[in-house]
DNA sequence: AGGATCATGTAACCGGTTACATGATTAC
DNA sequence: GTAATCATGTAACCGGTTACATGATCCT
């Protein structure tokens, strides 16, 4: 499962406990894989069943008491195993709600269409506007959350977050396009 | 559940079998909404249950016997509602195996990361040519499909592949730009 | 001779979502 | 005061995947 080898990826920068885990996902691997906390709090269990992680609890006073999980050897092992298995088909199947409407656009009006569109794209626009945030921001985040070379990770970062502006500014333009065919489109 | 939403849509143009319903999906909707044939079957008894639509047996000789499916009114009045009500959310959410793997990219040889780039693109490229042929045969298949309104359901049916086109040419282009990009990093 | 196509299903499994449960501290 | 953050989990549900089962005809 590929939730369990992006924790385990995620381990092996140092220990984190599953909240904390679950803050990574959020700010920079949700981009390309998203995880909910009961997710990972299972999958941890999990992880631990199989001896790819050990947990140690934190005494704390003024906060909720911590779990704090670390990747074993051969929790490191599994990862690289993986990483190193790239599937066969690099894609994966597609689903969306908002493109099977389009679809069935025919049976819908115009002015609805319009609408759902524009809101398409300012959402569109607004996640955009995230990705650049994050983007300006990441060289503090990286010296964070990465140890042992942050530059050599920065680079497939912006890999990741390059790909996700490309096509949030390429959808843009096609719902735009859309919107225009549709306004001269009479039926 | 959008599945089914989908196989009340494609079955508001005509009667079908599962089986016929499953060429539909291959042909046009996977494009954005996939299914395989356990699934179609297994929701069709549930649709069936429902009342959204009614089956009746045809006997052949020659071949097993078909059980054609027909959208009732609730049926067709259920869709309509599903079809009007756009969640507020237009995105979805994203789980990409090869972009969780080029993440994790500081982990692996620059020559192996190379190589997978190459496949990529290759895969990306060969997927633009078979959606290019859809496009070139698709008022073909729309006179087959649709029955009211060809012109019509071709504009939505393009705007479903002038999406996967665009954003089949900007991966493709990132992609490249990684692996040129790797290509000058020396670690 | 062998693989694709036509045609219909069932059952088990697996992983993602949602809801539930608890409760202190901190910042506005 | 109230919303957010810190912190950990469990249980039920739902929908997608994979494997199994059957068998004739058509095309190469």
């Amino acid at each position: 499962m590929s939730l369990s080898y992006a924790m385990l990826g995620i381990l092996s920068y140092g220990p984190r406990t599953g909240y904390s885990l679950k803050k990574v996902f959020d700010k920079s691997i949700s981009q390309v894989w998203v995880a909910s906390l009961s997710q990972i709090y299972r999958e941890l269990s999990v992880l631990e069943k199989k001896g790819y992680v050990c947990s140690t609890i934190q005494k704390q006073d003024d906060r909720p008491n911590k779990r704090i999980y670390n990747i074993t050897g051969a929790g490191e092992l599994a990862f690289q195993e993986w990483l190193q298995d790239f599937p066969d088909k690099l894609s994966y199947p597609l689903r969306d709600g908002f493109m099977l409407r389009i679809f069935f656009g025919s049976k819908l009006e115009k002015e609805e269409l319009i609408i759902q569109f524009e809101r398409f794209i300012s959402q569109k626009k607004a996640y955009l506007k995230v990705l650049e945030e994050i983007e300006s921001t990441f060289n503090v985040y990286c010296n964070e959350f990465s140890s042992e070379s942050p530059e050599k990770d920065q680079l497939f970062w912006n890999f990741t977050i390059k790909r996700g502006k490309m096509t949030l500014k390429t959808v843009i333009r096609w719902a735009e396009e859309c919107v225009e065919q549709l306004g001269k489109y009479e039926d």
